[in-house]
DNA sequence: AACACTAGTAAACAGGCGTATACTTCCATG
DNA sequence: CATGGAAGTATACGCCTGTTTACTAGTGTT
């Protein structure tokens, strides 16, 4: 029962089903999203995704296409790069304020039981051991938490680019990282 | 047909089970294994993961269980913890098939055609601009791909542990962190 | 030796997935 | 107004998933 008739639009559904597809990859990521999902927030038919990107991946390969590069962030001087960098970094943290209310989601196959899992051994593994080793820091679980996030990204990273073996000043640089992070001033020669 | 019948042993087996467990999900992670890779690797039936563990969830928080913190890491003197935390995260760049090093929290469980997506766009969107603005220096690409580790990196946790509103704390910290990545020496009033 | 218990097995089950097909509905154009 | 093609739809297909059931076959105990 559709409340209204929407004109036939190729263009505009496409884009509805790219739009829907962008908000849902950005927060589940490729796997927990499934095409059902995409073409119920988009309100369009299934079918559609295949017809219109091939495949859930074509979809996928042109949300990514699509996506701003950091290249903005680079505009600028030099001197302010790793400020901006962090800014962007933190507009990542925030909760997407313009969240929708996704039907599908509802019957989505997201499994929270393992959510739960990878979430505790997270804190358990590393953040709340590295959080009371800093102690009375007030910002403990802050800096613990983007110590994390650095010992995350980096496997990341390497799963995803293939491995590379670290140079010396690749631990050097990463030792600087957290000794920043942390807030631990270490002994230089 | 097997060539050689194998004694009953409940323990056994399911230590096996377990050990193929942990070795499949820290390479591929959760999503990407099925208990019937599970199985074959350990040389067992099936129904046994139901059996002994409850579901595959079950077996995968029991791997989890047994996972080494990092807290061995976080024995030793405070200044040097830094380096031992790059230490730590530099062996992660490795590839090392035998490391006992759950992976799976940083895991993107992908077939190959996305993974391919993923990385180019991980490539052209933030390492390889990020490693031109760096210019002449050696180590740009270094540089950049630590920086991306860290961004994907905090997206990772945040997804994980739930949206936070980044403090001015947080945005400082991350702007020292890039600073010492990029190595940019940024003019501090 | 016979029994009871249990480790191990094979097969089926129900459901979700991405994808493809046949169909209906709309609209621009003759 | 008629009509062809495109937009959108409903549904089925094949596959793979985790899980469960009904069963077989070893094995320690009496």
């Amino acid at each position: 029962m559709r409340a209204e008739a929407r004109p036939r639009d190729r263009a505009a559904t496409r884009l509805r089903l790219l739009d829907a597809a962008r908000a849902l990859f950005a927060e589940y990521g490729y796997e927990r999203v499934t095409v059902r999902m995409i073409a119920s927030a988009a309100d369009a038919n299934i079918a559609l995704v295949g017809r219109y990107f091939g495949s859930k991946a074509g979809l996928f390969g042109e949300v990514l296409r699509d996506e701003p590069t950091i290249r903005v962030v680079l505009e600028g001087d030099r001197a302010g790069l790793p400020r901006r960098l962090a800014e962007f970094a933190a507009r990542r943290m925030h909760a997407d304020p313009k969240s929708r209310i996704l039907r599908a989601l509802a019957h989505s196959a997201d499994d929270p039981e393992i959510q739960e899992l990878v979430r505790e051994r997270l804190r358990t593994a590393i953040i709340t051991p590295l959080a009371e080793f800093l102690g009375d820091d007030p910002d403990a679980m802050a800096r613990a938490r983007t110590a994390a996030a650095l010992l995350t990204g980096i496997t990341r990273v390497r799963r995803a680019l293939g491995p590379e073996p670290p140079t010396p000043a690749d631990v050097d640089r990463l030792t600087a990282m957290f000794t920043v992070c942390l807030d631990i001033s270490g002994h230089e020669p």
